[in-house]
DNA sequence: TTGACATATAAGCATCTGCTTATATATACT
DNA sequence: AGTATATATAAGCAGATGCTTATATGTCAA
């Protein structure tokens, strides 16, 4: 999980084209053409995005016959997700920082502190 | 939360100067050159960033005198936390798919059913 | 009012991105 | 062997992106 790599995933789940492939992947393993069915681009595009997918980890590879079965490897979604969470006390209240103070505020009121 | 303020979001995010940028403004309201401080970039580099921040409603902008002060609007970082949380059963195995399979087995096995 | 400061915007540029068509590679079918 | 199928890779291109310098806008201070 260096930086590089972080990037990467954050890189590769930025684009929707992307996205949707993992939302596939999370269903079941797929051929190419079977992706393909699900979008309007050229087949050379969806190999161009399975390999960003690769790339960042979030995909896996097996050959059969001649077709390439990928599935989805979630594991560096756990990057993103944690690194979201980290700002989870700020989207309880849309006040940010200000928020911080009252829910301090707030904590203390609870424990029956004076004001 | 359309699908096109969405992509923003992410896109937003996609950027290591602009996640570093959201990390200052979690810790305080930020002026623009106190911000600049941070990193080796131009001072119109930065407000470009904030330009996208602000297009994707992740920072509020008030102004204070002639300085312009920068805070976190977190709100739609809890887009790209969902997301990420809705793949969360498969990173807990790395096995994907299989992972799935093996999870009921594994359930099947708790409630004492043949294999 | 004049000049310094803080920030935004404009314009230009190199690089990256996502796409296309054309082609290479490998396997399957007859 | 020869043809069709499945996928990857190469090359090229338009548009997006991130940066820079130059400049405009607005506020403060003497």
């Amino acid at each position: 999980m260096t930086s590089a790599s972080s990037d990467l995933v954050f890189r590769a789940v930025s684009d929707p084209t992307r996205r949707a492939l993992l939302e596939l992947l999370a269903q079941a393993e797929y051929s190419v053409s079977e992706l393909l069915e699900h979008f309007k681009v050229s087949q050379p595009a969806i190999s161009q995005h399975l390999r960003l997918l690769l790339d960042a980890g979030l995909a896996r590879v097996r050959t059969d016959g001649r077709r390439r079965l990928y599935s989805l490897d979630a594991a560096p979604l756990r990057e993103i997700h944690d690194w979201a969470a980290h700002y989870e006390r700020f989207w309880d209240n849309r006040l940010g920082r200000l928020g911080q103070y009252l829910d301090q505020k707030q904590e203390a009121k609870k424990r029956g502190l004076p004001e």
